[in-house]
DNA sequence: ATATCTAACTAACAATCGTTAGTTTTGTAG
DNA sequence: CTACAAAACTAACGATTGTTAGTTAGATAT
């Protein structure tokens, strides 16, 4: 039975850190948004920054769990890559405002939340690197610079949260088939 | 001959906000990377806002023009592409800090200046998503959603800047041909 | 009824914010 | 050497920031 009230909080607080980042948003910001004062909000968190760690922690630890099963899966390398991209959308889609935070505020995070972070999305891009140059090796890749291949497809995936507000319901499958498809195969007929 | 102070000014700012965002930089922090005061900003500047505005309507101005070029040569969808990727290279290495600036914090524009932004915008997805589905009613183009084409290709182009510094000094033209190539083709043998 | 717990409140703090006013230093042209 | 303009300075303003302390209202359990 955990504190629905403090979930509430973070919940809210992750809206207006989607809307204006994290230092445009004061604690009184967050408190008018639920029709409290601010002071009342430190009867349930201890402060913003706990708020910013929580939010951004949460989908951090999410994608690495992700990553890491899929680095340690018997299957191609092509293969890897689709279920990493199906992986990122079913993450945005649950956790899209955290998403957001994790993109543009990481940098606000302090101490050993800020290092941890950081070292998180290091592994997570060096593990992707080496399964696209696993890839080019073993032919099943073109010859183009790995950083380009790395690079173009996870700055799509990680700005996905933008875009599922922007356009209506998609269907998730369609998205994820789609995405598949542009990204490994091309646009070009 | 203008003001250099004033474009001294806006350079070290717009490094700042590109680290830390608009909203976490105050005017002390643009002095104090300056070595002088606050106050003496304000000799060559009206305010904050002003530097904000600056920032991002040169950068701004600069793809609609681009844009605007593009849309009306008399070449196929797919060279249009091409073009808009080869442009976004460009304009990227020239103002890298300015990018950031206007994808992250266009949401603190005042007044006349975010409407504006938020038109050109609009405009330049507008024109971008017209030649991806004339490109597709020709047949040039796969039968993708033009949604997921439109994201895929402008998420990456709009996060170049995050790149650049990354990746040391990759020559434009390999960045560009193997840019377009693994946009155009796909990165699959 | 009494005690407990949750969750709100008022009031205030020290720090920092963008900005203004008025003054002094610095460099250059006559 | 003087005059002037550019660009720095000190000092301060009112507003806002995150946060703390102490108190009160309402619900639940004994």
């Amino acid at each position: 039975m955990k504190s629905t009230r403090k979930e509430e909080i973070i919940s809210v607080a992750a809206s207006l850190f989607k809307e204006k980042g994290y230092s445009a948003v004061s604690m009184r910001d967050i408190a008018q948004a639920m029709n409290i004062k601010a002071a009342s909000l430190y009867n349930h968190i201890t402060g913003k920054q706990q708020i910013l760690s929580t939010l951004i922690m949460v989908v951090a630890e999410e994608f690495t769990t992700a990553m890491a099963g899929i680095s340690s899966e018997s299957i191609s390398s092509v293969e890897k890559i689709q279920k990493i991209i199906e992986v990122h959308i079913d993450i945005t889609v649950n956790y899209a405002e955290n998403i957001a935070t994790l993109n543009n505020d990481w940098m606000h995070l302090e101490g050993e939340d800020l290092k941890r972070v950081v070292q998180m999305r290091e592994d997570y891009e060096s593990t992707f690197r080496s399964i696209i140059k696993k890839g080019i090796a073993e032919g099943d890749l073109k010859e183009n610079h790995p950083e380009v291949i790395l690079f173009s497809i996870l700055s799509t995936l990680r700005t996905l949260y933008l875009w599922n507000e922007k356009r209506g319901k998609m269907d998730v499958n369609i998205l994820k088939r789609d995405m598949v498809s542009v990204l490994l195969t091309g646009i070009t007929n």
